[in-house]
DNA sequence: AAAAGCCCCTGGATGC
DNA sequence: TGCATCCAGGGGCTTT
């Protein structure tokens, strides 16, 4: 679920509350994808200095170490309301002095680690691969196109992969693609420069106009505040499988690449 | 080194 | 209503 946007609209809705946060107890529920990494014991104490964004990971620095923590395919991380106590679902509570952040995630795919910095082998081992961030400067359509001339893979898949580019999930590829007018199916290697600029600035505008949107609420996503996000309402062709595309009215197609649901405009997505 | 598959887990929707 | 099956926004790990 939580892609680049949802993410981000996560770390921008509690980074201001729990900027400066003493943290009195990390509490445990039901196991997460990894073990936590140090004792939760040695965050007692601690003091939030700051939320960052790494892809899809929200990295927290405190006053001495970082908390990593990743959403998974269905989590959310929120303030929970005071005196609240943990559901079945809710598997972290950060609990400081100006509220408990809560991590609610029905699949456990998500995770929390506590590692002594950035540099940790921990830490390295999980961001150190991860591709360019797509909203920076540091991403430009030369980039994207000598990356992707290394590339065999179908488009769809390279930008699923998060090595050269990160943040974009399933929903935002192939809403990207089509934006971009490029068939999901075509190998990254046979994307031309002047296409290559199209998909850059497709994927820009598609990212950019979900975090505009609180981005994408399918399920279970919702935001610090728990708001949910709009951007499911202005989705082309995700999930839209044989309806009428919006700009031709061609049936939206819906086949599976790497084990994952793409969808795409037969006739606006050429090649 | 890149690419393809497997797997983690739970709940909701669908179909019989 | 009950049960089986399929599907889901991610990504690390193993194998080829």
């Amino acid at each position: 679920m939580p892609e680049l946007p949802e993410v981000e609209v996560t770390r921008r809705s509690v980074v201001d509350r729990i900027t400066g946060a003493r943290i009195e107890a990390l509490r445990l529920g039901k196991p997460l994808r990894w073990p936590l990494g140090l004792q939760a014991q040695a965050l007692q104490g601690r003091t939030v200095r700051d939320v960052r964004r790494r892809g899809k990971y929200l990295l927290m620095d405190l006053d001495q170490g970082l908390l990593m923590w990743h959403l998974g395919m269905s989590g959310s991380l929120a303030f929970a309301p005071p005196g609240q106590a943990p559901g079945p679902h809710d598997h972290a509570d950060l609990v400081t002095n100006q509220g408990t952040l809560r991590l609610h995630d029905p699949r456990r795919f998500g995770a929390v680690i506590h590692v002594h910095s950035e540099t940790d082998p921990r830490a390295r081992k999980l961001l150190d691969g991860l591709g360019v961030e797509p909203l920076s400067p540091f991403f430009t359509p030369e980039g994207l196109h000598a990356g992707l001339q290394l590339r065999r893979s179908p488009i769809k898949s390279v930008l699923l992969a998060g090595d050269l580019v990160v943040g974009v999930g399933n929903i935002y590829a192939s809403e990207s693609l089509f934006l971009a007018g490029i068939r999901p199916t075509l190998a990254a290697q046979r994307i031309s420069r002047p296409r290559a600029a199209r998909l850059h600035a497709a994927i820009r505008t598609v990212l950019q106009q979900a975090l505009d949107s609180g981005g994408s609420t399918l399920r279970d996503y919702r935001n610090g505040l728990g708001q949910t996000g709009h951007f499911q309402l202005q989705v082309k062709v995700y999930g839209r499988d044989g309806e009428p595309c919006d700009v031709c009215a061609t049936p939206i197609r819906r086949i599976v690449q790497g084990q994952r649901a793409t969808y795409y405009c037969p006739t606006c997505q050429k090649a």
